[in-house]
DNA sequence: TCCAGTACCAACCATTTTGTAAGTGTAAGA
DNA sequence: TCTTACACTTACAAAATGGTTGGTACTGGA
């Protein structure tokens, strides 16, 4: 069996949070552990299904946690385990970048958008 | 025209970075500028067309700098812009948590391997 | 009795992303 | 003369990802 083995530490972060919504639904649940529904409104954008997928890699990987209260209507948490919580913790610095960016990103999403109009 | 608003600014780096291949891309040029060739094989199991394709909207949002000399066979450079070098600082933290956990990170992706075998 | 709410599933379909192959032009070297 | 190298394009095909819809079960409230 060979050894899985990374070119650089970067590709092991995108192993794990490489999925589209991945990155966003870890981000939400630095903040505390929360419901589906509750993800489902925060995360932009994102599809019921999507959203469950991506929740259950994020819990087969062990970077979040299922807690399911064994009730009616169902009651499940999502949290981040020690695990996940270290890659929360490299997401900070990337929110702080981008809400700094944020009018020169905007700006590239709109000329994005004005070139796919041309095209 | 409705402006371009982010949740968090999470959202604002992927729009930048989200492309599969683009945070390698950003992470290798931040050691210097680097030809089309070079980059092929630095990143892991990248086509030569979505290297290129992935480069181009890099150039396109102001992320590198494409600099050609002109020559015959030719030859082209890739270096990060100031924009994109504060991406790729970015990156730095992510890279050493990987390489921290790189043998957790291996172990998760051959256990998705022997799940998909068993499906 | 009916409806809302919750979390998730499965089937089917759509879209996006990616990969492969063949091609371009031209100087330089064999 | 032919081949190699380089960087990139285009067409087509394949794979991956994502979205929609209808469904499940069951309590509690209207």
């Amino acid at each position: 069996m060979t050894e899985t083995n990374f070119r650089c530490g970067l590709e092991a972060v995108l192993a794990i949070l490489g999925g589209k919504w991945k990155p966003l639904i870890v981000y939400h649940l630095a903040s505390g552990s929360k419901r589906t529904g509750q993800l489902r409104r925060l995360v932009t954008n994102v599809s019921e299904k999507m959203l469950i997928q991506h929740l259950k890699e994020l819990a087969d990987d062990g970077v979040v946690r299922r807690i399911d209260f064994q009730t009616v209507p169902p009651h499940v948490e999502y949290e981040l385990t020690d695990f996940g919580r270290s890659l929360a913790e490299l997401l900070a610095p990337l929110c702080e970048w981008g809400t700094r960016h944020n009018a020169e990103v905007a700006m590239i999403v709109e000329k994005r958008a004005r070139v796919e109009e041309l095209t």
